[in-house]
DNA sequence: TCAAAAATTAACCATTTGGTTAAACCAAAC
DNA sequence: GTTTGGTTTAACCAAATGGTTAATTTTTGA
């Protein structure tokens, strides 16, 4: 068989693995199902990835690589800090409104298996906090900004972005949103997050 | 035997159960697990709660009445609303610091299991997010903070507290911190985030 | 004291699950 | 056309898992 059928396998396996995973979690995942979704002999996925546990790796890894160089890359250029910021938001809201269920999937399995999930971030070009750490550091020297510990404002981000991804069917209950609400809600966030970082910051 | 022998195996195995649930989620928790924790033999399990679903729900029930009380009474007390952003951000944060499982537990288990979880929150005395969202518009009316939709405040507030809870092991990777290092940040957060919020709003 | 009721256990059971094996299939090279 | 290599499948397998049953132990209350 051609080298291309084999690759297009492989791909398809993954695309649906990550389908799957992102809907059961790890735990619940199911080989069997994975493999009917694919339309394959569940032989075939061990055929390719030796066990549910690569599989996961596989497609954690996918997923994990699918946002951290573009995150990477925002907090890494030269900006101002609240360039940045709006750039952040925007595109991070924008891009999980089209994956749902992807922040759920890496915060879960991240606290599932930790083990995992920090041999994985050492082996990773992960977003490193120390370069955007420095340029806080200096904004607030210069009088820019109030002052603030660099990872509680970072910490201050992430939650306001991503909290609402990871826990959307608790806020869906909590505050009665249907989905609509919550991708209007989400489309604000992307100007109203910065504005209110900004206004918090303001010295 | 005594109804009093009969409570208290009855307690111990939910709070073994709760235990085993949090640390390892509902998929992946084994009701032998519970069993050879608890000290018991795994058929006392199903004689108790029928099946793993049903001690599923219980523990969840348990676990969510643990602190949605206390926030209700907080957010429909008679306060201005910054005194009462300040009391929930001191109470929940110093909660969950004691319950570390709690808020990621809650938040897959209703993300991986979204119908009862919405049953749930429809049985149940939830917060009630109404009532506050009222207050924040009549400040707003006031002049005393700036306009914003009271669900975006609400959700702004929430994601700030229980982000850093929901996704531990991912921020203790991302931001390199050790546990004591994330709970010296807990407890600054306690004020750190009403402060933040307070500046934020400032008209 | 002793029989009935409740609690607890050991032994089972059916099903599910991840994983393996050996055979079949199939495209291409000779 | 036949061999050869990787690809795919059907059939299996052993272990794990949620759950049940029937017997045993303990408690109760008359």
């Amino acid at each position: 068989m051609s080298k291309e059928k084999n690759q297009q396998t492989e791909e398809r396996i993954l695309e649906t693995a990550i389908e799957v995973f992102q809907e059961r979690g790890m735990a619940a995942t199911r080989m069997q199902e994975i493999a009917d979704r694919a339309g394959i002999n569940k032989a075939l996925l061990h055929y390719y990835f030796r066990s549910k546990q690569q599989l996961f790796e596989a497609v954690f890894s996918k997923c994990f690589m699918q946002f951290a160089p573009k995150v990477n890359s925002i907090f890494q250029s030269e900006e101002p800090l609240f360039d940045k910021l709006y750039r952040f938001a925007d595109n991070y809201i924008t891009f999980m409104l089209k994956n749902r269920f992807l922040v759920p999937f890496i915060v879960q399995e991240m606290n599932n298996n930790s083990e995992f999930a920090f041999s994985f971030l050492d082996s990773v070009n992960r977003p490193d906090p120390t370069i955007i750490s420095g340029q806080i550091k200096a904004e607030i020297e210069a009088g820019i900004i109030k002052p603030i510990h660099p990872k509680q404002l970072l910490l201050s981000i992430f939650s306001l972005v991503a909290f609402p991804f990871a826990a959307q069917v608790l806020i869906k209950g909590l505050l009665k949103m249907d989905d609509e609400e919550f991708v209007t809600l989400m489309n604000e966030r992307k100007t109203l997050i910065p504005d209110m970082i900004k206004n918090a910051l303001k010295p």
